[in-house]
DNA sequence: TATTGTTATACTCTATAACTATA
DNA sequence: TATAGTTATAGAGTATAACAATA
């Protein structure tokens, strides 16, 4: 009980001593509270993706393939937010893995066309299952689809891109 | 414009060429709505702590130091949600920069006591005012005092922490 | 034996630079 | 010359294991 593994325990409260230590001194602030609740929202879809050791970068790469099957590659990594050269990795893992096939474009033989194979297709509907579970989960901890609805909005304003 | 450092354009939208290419993918994921939030928050502090070099993780070592003077180490690392093992090398570095100081504990000299240095406190201080002129935008992008009491309810309610 | 802190190490994520092959 | 993709590399962040000093 003396790590906090990327989880916190209690803060913010009277510490028993008497010096009742005010709240926690981060806790005006937005960004850690993001932080945390990012990475523990991040650490459950790990957890519930395990079983078929993807990561949620990983599943994020299937969702866009499937849903705009022979994507190139510049696209597909522009719509995660991952650099180009990063993607090249990620999705070469996921090529050997048999999770997606890469086809030379036809009209740009630079380009690369990014399919699901069958396996890639099974795991994505899976794990959307089991995805679009959680989901629920996390809407009925805020509150419904309007607490829901309420936080996208805010999470995207905070994103600073919305334009004016 | 190929690469998306770290941001995104634009996306879910008519693309121009007939085909509406529905929302986006993610779009129902809250899990990466949060993500790109946390990215977008924590890319603006770090440009706006740049001047002196210090990242959110260090801030924060500050804030909970200048809350908590003579915090053991273990403590300072369980509130700021980062392992004792790696706070050493994040501690070892902030006092090679003089910004914190450390003494052995006389109650138990296996512990250290941190303190601020006068550098640090002047740091802290100063970016403590960037940091509160930062939140105030933030606030204001989200529309007042309720909707980020709203946001922060919510966030802490994904932590998936606060006892039931 | 348990705890505080340290070192060493490893893996993931993100970033830049340099390269290739096409266009 | 510019673009799509690749490789190499470097820096953070986070994790485990092994250890020293102290309790």
């Amino acid at each position: 009980m003396t790590d906090a593994p990327q989880k916190h325990d209690d803060h913010a409260r009277s510490d028993g001593a008497g010096a009742t230590t005010a709240a926690h001194p981060l806790d005006g602030h937005l960004g850690f509270i993001l932080r945390r609740a990012q990475l523990g929202v991040f650490q459950e879809l790990t957890g519930i993706f395990g079983a078929y050791d993807l990561r949620p970068a990983q599943f994020a790469v299937l969702k866009v393939i499937e849903a705009r099957p022979g994507i190139s590659q510049s696209e597909a990594a522009e719509s995660i937010s991952v650099k180009t050269t990063n993607f090249a990795t990620l999705i070469a893992q996921m090529e050997a893995r048999d999770l997606v096939r890469r086809e030379t474009s036809p009209t740009d033989r630079r380009g690369r066309m990014l399919f699901l194979t069958p396996g890639g297709q099974t795991i994505c509907r899976d794990v959307t299952a089991l995805w679009a579970d959680y989901e629920r989960r996390l809407t009925e901890r805020l509150g419904g689809d309007d607490a829901r609805a309420a936080l996208v909005a805010m999470l995207k304003a905070l994103d600073a891109d919305t334009p004016s």
